[in-house]
DNA sequence: CGTCCACAGGAATGACGGGCGG
DNA sequence: CCGCCCGTCATTCCTGTGGACG
């Protein structure tokens, strides 16, 4: 655990340092503002998102159960298939994490061929990179790509029948998984401990999706869901335990007071009791306060950074875009700027391939921009609704839901993009697409 | 009452870069 | 080196459709 004392120290005798040399130096005031600003953070790592802390609040049941349900595999024989239910932020991962680290160290101190791994299915992204992961879990080296499922499949099950390992794995946001490439996989794996003696598999799914369970085909979902937990949202009142055990790690004391930590909470639960979200938020509170020269957080801090921290989503979000995504967007910022809010997908693909021939950029197919508004309704920056128009057609209508200003700051982000904002704009006749739109 | 618009969105297919084992 | 298998992005072709217009 690194202290903020010990950069303390060293600021401190960089400040005496450049004393020394004399006044002039450039980075003297710099380094004296830096020594004035009263210190909010005793330790920055326990707020962060990856950290799992030594307690878990409200949730001492959902350990004790999944322990539980576990316990089997710490005298070598199989437990149940788990399934974990519960909406983001409400302690899931956390719980698994906490209850896999304490059962390891149980199976390390008895030598229990005993092994846990923790995937992340929408990080992991693919089939191919779940079952190389579990490989890697066991100690099987498979190439990143390359190999056919099947023979990586296969490598995984020998392996783990070989050294009669037992494999407790965690399948963080299995939905996104089914979603994407169907049950084909969960099926596999939960067949791998058919005609096994020793070793085995076990598998721990997680979902935030309630309703995953009906994309799952019944034999699946039988023999993996033999257990299940759900984790319902925290209430505001938990929330604020939660804060307060890890502001008293985080923070020095008197610096954070109890009515800031009561606000980060309430707002928190209103948008679904996710702890990660309090916990971030006040977070950036506190940082905001720093860098401000305050002493003690207050509510403005907070707001503050409920503002930044949702700014911050949407830049992230849309600046990560692909290009096509990004001209799209570009092209419905370009309609709503000549007060066209809602356009038809027609009006926009018109407009796209004018943005992109200024680019001097080769537009994609129609078919192709369709898709791509839909990626953009399901990630909520645009909405769009199906309107049939009689003669005139079936159609969507499409709304830029996210602000102009920040739409701009994510095309003046991009290279590209921002050159036509800066010399090529003019040549857009929009006033054209204008009655194009309105040829209703 | 049927037509027919202007697309939606599914299916099939292909190009491509990456990476293996042999 | 080849042949094969991935996943991703894109195109082409296709069938489907609610309701204003004639």
């Amino acid at each position: 655990m690194k202290d903020d004392n010990n950069v303390f120290n060293k600021v401190e005798g960089l400040h005496l340092q450049l004393k020394k040399r004399g006044a002039d130096d450039p980075l003297l005031e710099v380094v004296e503002r830096a020594l004035q600003r009263p210190r909010i953070f005793k330790d920055r790592l326990v707020m962060r998102s990856d950290y799992i802390p030594d307690s878990l609040p409200h949730r001492a049941e959902h350990i004790r159960r999944l322990g539980e349900m576990l316990s089997p595999s710490l005298k070598l024989s199989r437990a149940s298939n788990i399934f974990i239910y519960g909406k983001t932020g409400t302690g899931k991962t956390a719980v698994v994490k906490y209850v896999f680290n304490r059962f390891k160290e149980i199976a390390e101190l008895q030598g229990l061929p005993l092994l846990f791994s923790y995937i992340n299915c929408r990080i992991s992204g693919t089939e191919y990179r779940v079952l190389a992961e579990l490989c890697d879990a066991i100690g099987v080296k498979v190439p990143f790509t390359g190999l056919s499922k099947a023979e990586v499949f296969n490598r995984f099950r020998s392996a783990l029948k070989e050294k009669s390992i037992i494999l407790i794995s965690c399948l963080d946001e299995i939905d996104v998984l089914v979603k994407n490439y169907g049950d084909n996989l969960l099926y596999e794996l939960t067949r791998v401990n058919e005609n096994f003696e020793g070793g085995g598999l076990n598998i721990v799914g997680v979902s935030n999706d309630l309703h995953f369970k009906e994309l799952l085909d019944p034999r699946v979902l039988s023999s993996l869901s033999e257990e299940e937990l759900v984790f319902h949202p925290y209430t505001a009142l938990e929330l604020v335990d939660i804060l307060l055990e890890r502001a008293a790690k985080a923070f020095y004391s008197g610096t954070v007071p109890e009515e800031v930590i009561r606000l980060c909470a309430a707002i928190a639960a209103q948008e679904h009791g996710d702890a990660r979200r309090a916990i971030d938020l006040l977070r950036v509170a506190a940082e905001i306060c720093e860098r401000s020269g305050g002493s003690v957080v207050e509510e403005k801090h907070v707001r503050l950074a409920q503002n930044m921290i949702e700014k911050g989503r949407v830049f992230e979000a849309l600046s990560t875009l692909p290009l096509h995504s990004k001209i799209v967007l570009t092209s419905l910022y370009l309609l709503v700027k000549n007060d066209i809010l809602n356009s038809f997908s027609g009006t926009v693909y018109e407009v796209y391939r004018e943005v992109c021939s200024l680019l001097g950029v080769e537009a994609l197919s129609s078919r192709r921009v369709s898709t791509l508004i839909s990626e953009l309704d399901m990630l909520g920056v645009l909405s769009s609704e199906i309107v049939n128009m009689g003669r005139y057609g079936r159609t969507r209508r499409i709304t830029l839901l996210t602000p102009v200003d920040e739409v701009e700051q994510v095309i003046k982000s991009d290279d590209l993009l921002k050159t036509l904002l800066d010399h090529k704009v003019n040549f857009l006749k929009l006033e054209n697409f204008k009655k194009y739109n309105e040829k209703t």
